[in-house]
DNA sequence: GCATTTAATAATCAATTGGTCAATTAATAT
DNA sequence: ATATTAATTGACCAATTGATTATTAAATGC
């Protein structure tokens, strides 16, 4: 009752008529919030109503709901990729426990929403190519830059000189995962979870550069073993 | 084709008429198998097919889906916990990193499946209680217990002596959350992990239990601060 | 005020859903 | 062989699904 009149309030006109551009985003916009607390298999007309439209109107700006959700992903994983990342990452004038705690405050920033992290999960469920693909950005240019900076930072040949194998990839995806698990467990699994999430990710970047130089020792000698 | 053939094969006689027990375990452990890969708005019918039975077989042995579906969670959460894993975590006449090694191994070994990760998130993400009550009891009696040895370990008060709180649970959890992030990465993001998971287990446990100390320092201090 | 444009809806369709039940048929005992 | 038991199926139901289309009505220009 009371998101029916506050939608009724939020539209332009008393009730209806909105231009095109308007209905699109307000239906697309709708359908994140709605299909990230349900899922993508729940029905048009229910996020009709949900919206206050009748189901009809989405299909006059959404030819299929394959393709209303094809918008969302656009939305959701490419829009929210900041490309100053993988500057601030390689930028070897700071010391590079600061460049990641500048970066995973920034990507955490970035990621740690609702419908982010839950879309990400509800279309990887569902083998979406799209998913695979951001996975795939992410360790190319996040994860394999970070060894690289590692590598350089103790010394080690660089990854042109030594191609970065899977075990160091691994490595620092742990990471990585402290922060994005934090961001599942708040928001996937209802978990109570601290607000100070920069002072967890300083924690966190700095046992993983305190232990970096013998873990990656290890690493090496283990793969010399094979 | 094959795999229709295979049922065919796998089947105690040519075709069809197992006991009531066999017949609901397999239907059980099929639904596990195709629920985890298809989510569980899939249809029965589709489910049916895929076990080479009919559609109303399933609702012989389950009342409902809903009924199925619930059996799943118990098998996948309840039947999936191993009570000696809070005697390994607080067995004090062995140091802590080779317990947490002990420990995170065999609780990989347990959960590194396809199915379970897969129905684990689909559940979360439905907000089953059932999904909440299982997060609670990690953090009671997984979680909590590394906090307290590791109080203990660092000479800090016992959690009788003193509550334990938000950031000191969220910091073990990143340790926790390197071994499920790997687990989610393989088998809900279908990325390649390495196989070599006991060796990277050893690598942040000790890189964890390495930077304790000082992050414990920075907690409590963070913490006294407020 | 009135006609035109078009955003929005109600009615409807075929296919699919969870679920039921009478009919079938494989196994067992005799 | 034959009768009995019960595991399994096919036909069916009402509700719901994605999608279409004829109709309605809000805004705009004159």
């Amino acid at each position: 009752m009371s998101s029916q009149a506050r939608l009724q309030e939020t539209s332009a006109s008393p009730r209806r008529r909105l231009s095109p551009a308007e209905r699109q985003l307000f239906i697309l916009e709708g359908a994140i919030a709605y299909f990230s607390e349900f899922g993508f298999d729940r029905a048009t007309r229910d996020l009709a109503a949900h919206l206050g439209i009748s189901q009809s109107l989405i299909y006059r700006y959404f030819p299929s709901k394959s393709s209303l959700i094809d918008r969302i992903y656009d939305v959701v994983f490419i829009n929210r990729w900041n490309d100053s990342w993988e500057g601030t990452l390689a930028d070897r004038n700071r010391a590079l426990a600061e460049r990641l705690k500048d970066f995973y405050r920034d990507y955490n920033y970035s990621i740690n929403r609702n419908e982010v992290i839950r879309i990400s999960l509800y279309s990887a469920l569902r083998g979406e190519t799209i998913s695979t693909r951001y996975m795939d950005r992410i360790r190319e240019r996040l994860i394999d830059p970070i060894v690289a900076e590692l590598r350089h930072t103790l010394g080690l040949p660089s990854p042109e000189q030594l191609e970065i194998d899977l075990l160091e990839q691994d490595y620092v995806f742990g990471l990585h995962s402290t922060v994005i698990y934090a961001i599942i467990r708040r928001h996937v699994f209802n978990m109570p979870v601290s607000d100070d999430t920069d002072f967890l990710i300083d924690l966190h970047v700095d046992s993983f550069v305190a232990s970096a130089p013998q873990s990656f020792e290890r690493i090496l000698k283990r793969n010399a073993a094979k």
